[in-house]
RNA sequence: GCGAUCGUAGCUCAGUUGGUUAGAGCGCCGGUUUGUGGUACCGGAGGUCGCGGGUUCGGAUCCCGUCGAUCGCCCCA
């Protein structure tokens, strides 16, 4: 007979295992976990959207330019032959949902998500392919105290998740659609005159998103991107308040920040506000939260003209930098020494867990080595199970007698009776 | 899409300038020992050395190709 040969993963995706010394899937869900109790703190609500969308409202969104609609989006054709793709980000589709399902009446939305998200990249430190994002957003909300909550919002968690050592909130504007579109003239304006010097990628950039070219790591272009000019002379005033009280929210209520006039975001649907935390723990991906306003998105998207901000979190990047929780120990373990006793044990290992006590039993392998197995299993109490030739003898080992041990001890005694 | 590094038991890894039957620890299975205890000793199963080709008397080791992984570029959370 053939041997069968298992399928590979799919390349970018992981399997987690939480009980491994990397505890791997038991940091990512506390990362979930404290998002969700933090979140709560704010009066963000839970929302679920779609993990796959019509392909147009991530195309309209992102921008058909940027490298997620047009090169790393998982997209086909359903069997109805409607084009959909699976999520690369979530704002987009929660700026969709709040347009068609009539979410406008409850404006200003606070809402917050987490879940898996799709990108065709290569894979590499801090990047997967199948990826998941922490994500909170609130619509409707134009004034700056809404990018204020967003962000102290974002610094409690990380604080709250043990992991602000060596991470900074970076923070820039934009400026308005007027500051946003001068500001582009004269970038493009100050690049052109460095074509015959900007890198390969750059030279790009400029035709396509010349905004990227500010951040390039390229030594090349280093010098002419630190010398193009700031937004802050393009700011109109309005955009300029905005900004003010930004920062002057930020610092009263005590979030430590840093301008950075050099931060761009990669998606076309930023406006004023842009921000990232940042860290030098993650390899390349140096970005663990990020997002901005992005008040022209949802007119983009076919709805009524209305303001938004929003961030999102790599979920596997915040894992990475946070320790892993204490691991709960069982309440119980029995070691099933003799295999006579065996209906007994499981009626014991059944109640017990019927009156709220974590447990578990050893009863494979060579009865004389299941003790020891059990003792590795470290837990609070642990019960030897023998056989007197007649009944199961339930042996609960312990040097002290604590309130948890007169409770197995009654439970024990009351499996003892019935049987 | 481009580049660099790496592929040896389930896991972590040894394997000398190419040289008999490829090893260890952990894990798994079993035997003995112990019996208020996170043991000790002994044994066993498990490997087409990622895959394909080449050089050679002889390849885990050298060369080419291919697949995969990791890290970086790009992009982004």
């Amino acid at each position: 007979m053939a041997k069968i040969e298992t399928p590979r993963p799919i390349r970018g995706t992981q399997d987690m295992l939480g009980g491994t010394p990397e505890a791997f899937a038991e940091r990512f869900g506390h990362v979930a976990a404290t998002f969700d109790r933090v979140r709560r703190l704010y009066g963000f609500q839970r929302v679920e959207v779609p993990v796959f969308e019509a392909t147009a409202v991530f195309a309209r969104s992102l921008g058909e330019s940027t490298d997620v609609v047009s090169k790393e989006m998982y997209t086909f054709d359903d069997r109805g032959g409607d084009s959909v793709t699976l999520r690369p980000e979530f704002t987009a589709g929660i700026a969709r949902a709040y347009i068609t399902e009539g979410w406008q009446q409850y404006a200003p939305l606070k809402v917050a998500t987490h879940g898996p998200l799709f990108r065709y990249e290569r894979p590499q430190k801090g990047r997967f392919r199948q990826f998941h994002q922490l994500d909170a957003e609130i619509i409707g909300a134009a004034e700056p105290g809404a990018d204020v909550e967003l962000l102290v919002l974002a610094d409690q968690l990380l604080k709250e998740l043990g992991i602000t050592e060596g991470v900074t909130l970076t923070l820039n504007t934009l400026g308005d659609g007027p500051s946003r579109d001068a500001w582009r003239a004269a970038l493009v304006a100050h690049f052109e005159g460095y074509r015959n010097q900007l890198s390969q990628e750059s030279l790009d950039r400029l035709a396509r998103n010349p905004l990227r070219i500010l951040d390039s790591k390229d030594p090349r272009d280093r010098p002419i991107a630190d010398s193009a000019p700031d937004i802050d002379a393009y700011l109109t005033d309005e955009a300029r308040g905005f900004f003010d009280k930004v920062t002057a929210g930020l610092d009263a209520a005590g979030v430590a920040w840093t301008r950075n006039a050099r931060l761009v975001r990669g998606l076309d649907y930023y406006r004023h506000t842009a921000f990232e935390f940042v860290t030098d723990r993650l390899g390349a991906q140096g970005t663990v939260l990020g997002g901005g306003r992005y008040d022209g998105l949802i007119e983009n998207l076919g709805g009524p003209a209305t303001p938004a901000v929003g961030w999102a979190a790599g979920i596997e990047r915040l894992a990475m930098l946070v320790d892993a929780p204490a691991i709960e120990r069982l309440n119980v373990v029995l070691a099933l020494e003799d295999d006579r006793a065996s209906g007994e044990a499981t009626a014991a290992l059944a109640a017990l867990r019927r009156s709220g006590l974590s447990a578990d039993m050893i009863a494979s392998g060579s009865p004389r080595k299941r003790y020891d197995k059990a003792v590795k299993l470290g837990a609070e109490l642990l019960v030897s199970v023998k056989y007197d030739g007649a009944k199961a003898l339930f042996d609960l080992r312990s040097t002290e007698r604590t309130a948890r041990y007169d409770q197995v001890e009654s439970v024990l005694h009351k499996v003892s009776e019935a049987a």
